[in-house]
DNA sequence: AATAAATGTGTAAATTCCGTGAAAAAACAA
DNA sequence: TTGTTTTTTCACGGAATTTACACATTTATT
């Protein structure tokens, strides 16, 4: 079990660390978001201590960064109380988070849990009526019959159903779908829509667009 | 998504049930470990918050009680702050915990984060009687049906929320909605309120015009 | 009451946004 | 290789949105 701490202040990432030590689990530091995205990208990690207010590279933008096979579970620690807004509109990627100043033993806890909980959170399907997604298996059904469709299209879907009734972005689709590097065009997203519609049949309605936005994923008229 | 609140303490029932409400919940309510157990064997809740200190049954022994397919994401508030009461806790399965006195704002934020990563389903909701502003799914009910208003409307009503209360000039909602960069007519501002009023039938006059400055979003009469 | 300044409102032109289809480019399989 | 599938680009056209502007109305001041 090996944790990353990105934190820019050297005296809590050696609390941390000697917690983690102490607890069995191994560690490894950075001290921005720079330097965190290129030890994510060149290592793997089972989860991420991370700072939010940082120079450099804020931990926002480098959440933002982060290519979707390289996502790890995170809890983010922030120093102000009262950004809640920003964390829930953001990002669901993010596993937990602490205000400072918390308690060590606390941070450890919590570890504990997300680890626990990442173990047993492994086969799921998503059902909506006679519509079925198989996020492990990979497939979808609809009235019990395979609806084939392109990776990129499943992708999608799933994610959008794992924010169901959140606008997500152009933008934020191509980041954590197609990776921080990607420097087409925004469009290429609405064509990726328009196939993944036209297989879903009668459920092409529950892929809304939010003018102006991007898309959501609803399950009822809201 | 529905929360329990097990507490012997009236006042804290309240407050917390208060801000659950404010926050889409639905809410229950159970004053003992006893009543507690009684109403999860027989419904079905999404997340309980927890007192430990109780008499008839504590916390602790209710939670061995219940059954693991019964079992639910739990913020366990705690009276003493030691931190072995702490760890025991996350060993039955707590997800989180506050200690008394804990402020609201951060039990809901807990709240929000663990219905978040259980099944990702937050959403950041703003509600004034039958007006119902949601942020992050980008639409606006009234009477449970959803006005259709164009981008940027929604993107003011969100601002003029957010600061509601506060008067906000013109240039403010220029710089911050429409970018440092936009050379156009101070007006533009007004026709856009303009049509957001129509769209608010019976809200309108929540936003306030604030002569010689701009506007201002007010939930009563001031 | 008269005036000036600020705001409300209707209209129409200008612009942006999105669905779609077609075709090029890339990835993949045989 | 060759052929097939998937991904990406791009441009058209309709529709929705944004903006500007003229005129009406309100408000504050004298």
């Amino acid at each position: 079990m090996k944790i990353l701490i990105v934190d820019d202040e050297k005296m809590i990432r050696d609390v941390i660390k000697e917690y983690c030590l102490n607890n069995n689990y191994s560690v490894d530091e950075a001290e921005n978001g720079k330097v965190a995205l290129n030890k994510i990208l060149n290592n793997s990690y089972d989860l991420m201590v991370l700072d939010i207010m940082m120079p450099e590279m804020d931990g926002f933008t480098m959440l933002e960064e982060i290519p979707k096979e390289k996502r790890i579970p995170t809890i983010v620690l922030s120093a102000r109380g009262d950004e809640y807004d920003k964390l829930a509109g953001f990002d669901l990627g993010i596993d937990d988070y602490l205000t400072k100043p918390f308690s060590p033993n606390e941070l450890i806890a919590r570890i504990k849990a997300i680890m626990n909980r990442c173990n047993s959170n492994l086969s799921s399907t998503y059902k909506l009526d006679s519509l079925e997604v198989n996020f492990s298996a990979h497939y979808i059904k609809i009235d019990e019959r395979i609806i084939n469709v392109t990776p990129k299209e499943f992708e999608i879907l799933t994610y959008l159903i794992k924010n169901k009734g959140i606008a997500i972005s152009r933008e934020q689709l191509l980041s954590k779908l197609w990776g921080y590097d990607f420097f087409g065009d925004d469009r290429t997203v609405d064509t990726h829509i328009k196939m993944l519609r036209g297989n879903l049949g009668e459920y092409r309605d529950h892929i809304v667009t939010v003018r102006g936005v991007g898309y959501k994923f609803i399950e009822n008229e809201e």
